[in-house]
DNA sequence: AACGAATGTGAGAGGGTCTAACTATGGCGA
DNA sequence: TCGCCATAGTTAGACCCTCTCACATTCGTT
């Protein structure tokens, strides 16, 4: 533990080979995790993998949790990404929720180590949720537009809270929107990505589609 | 392995001591479970609170996945009953969903373990789909009446594979609005339990309601 | 060239699941 | 009432896991 480099690339060798390993590491873990799921990630496993033994990847991470946090920040960082270029690209409430569900799909473990079962005690950092609102300012974005002043009992609630800490700044109607697209996406996604979907045979994507189309 | 009781109660004593300890299991694991998760539920463990050595418990439940398995089939019973009897009191769609609502708060783990982070591999029992499917035929009965002939996309695809293997026997415009009040409840919910909502102190209830209003 | 930090090692503590062989108990039929 | 034997419980142990510690090694830097 010494030069933890500023912020971009180090110059160090040792250090990037740091960064190189951890990053192997990340990769065999995601393997693991779309294979098995988080419960089955094993730091000794990876490092089985790797043809090391043990105890060694504890020079990289402090503990299997260390781990689990970085692979969620990861996962959020890249569902931003995703998100913000489908807004960069103009798209609409319909086109965004299949980028997500598209995005969700591509690796379903990685979608349920963010929205999935949380452990009870855990509190994520909060350069996680500063990812997370990135996510929701998105959201607003594209769900903007549209009336300034409340119309529903939930919408004076939020106009009410305005200025409280944790509240959105934008006009209570937008955040209502963003919201209920926000509920609406996870309710189906986490139906079908939990499998619950499959004996119907339904048509998800379409579902989605009308969901979200009035919003 | 002998006697397994036709269907009630049983009048072995041997079996009635089996049925009690087995119930006494699954408090303990239900307790393990709120606290931290499925994730932290030990056989192990159980056993030590219960008095008795360790592989003692393996008589009673095949491994550690029977016991989830066994939870799983309890909760979704319970929810099942839950339901069952908000719509026998007459209940309206906003009602019903605070009933699940407060069902999910009551025990957040319990709720998660149905429809939080499934294992990749696991197929449930044919008989907990069953409650499964009783718990929409519920959903199906509250969003009836209405329009017969589908009115949208989605509807139409409805309509379409009707008479599919698990196709649901009601007209394509219920069959729809009992799906969104499903996914929106369970958006709405699986965003709450994660905690996602903590940091902006929205009022979940109200929020709810105004989601499933209108169906 | 040599120092010293970073890296990797094996041993081991403590936890888990689960199997196998053995002992004790108590319900049931003779 | 007595004894059989299925059932319940025990310990030992194989095999996972996480994580700590003391030790050996490697390799960048001075």
């Amino acid at each position: 533990m010494a030069t933890e480099s500023p912020a971009g690339t180090a110059a160090n060798p040792r250090e990037r080979y740091r960064v190189q390993v951890r990053e192997e590491v990340k990769r065999h873990a995601w393997e693991q995790i779309a294979a098995n799921g988080v419960t089955a990630l094993s730091l000794n496993a990876i490092a089985k993998e790797m043809g090391m033994s043990g105890p060694a990847l504890y020079r990289y991470f402090a503990g299997r949790d260390e781990l689990i946090t970085e692979l969620v920040r990861d996962a959020y960082r890249s569902l931003a990404d995703t998100v913000r270029a489908a807004h960069g690209l103009g798209v609409t409430v319909v086109g965004l929720a299949s980028v997500i569900r598209g995005w969700a799909i591509a690796d379903p473990q990685r979608y349920l180590l963010i929205y999935g079962t949380p452990v009870p005690g855990y509190h994520a950092p909060d350069d996680i949720t500063a990812i997370s609102n990135e996510i929701l300012a998105v959201l607003l974005e594209v769900c903007g537009g549209g009336p300034q002043d409340p119309e529903t009992p939930f919408e004076a609630f939020l106009q009410m809270k305005n200025g409280w800490a944790g509240a959105l700044p934008a006009p209570s109607p937008a955040v209502h929107r963003a919201l209920s697209f926000w509920t609406r996406t996870q309710g189906v996604l986490s139906l079908e990505l939990a499998g619950h979907f499959t004996p119907m045979g339904i048509d998800v994507e379409l579902l989605l589609a009308e969901e979200v189309a009035d919003l």
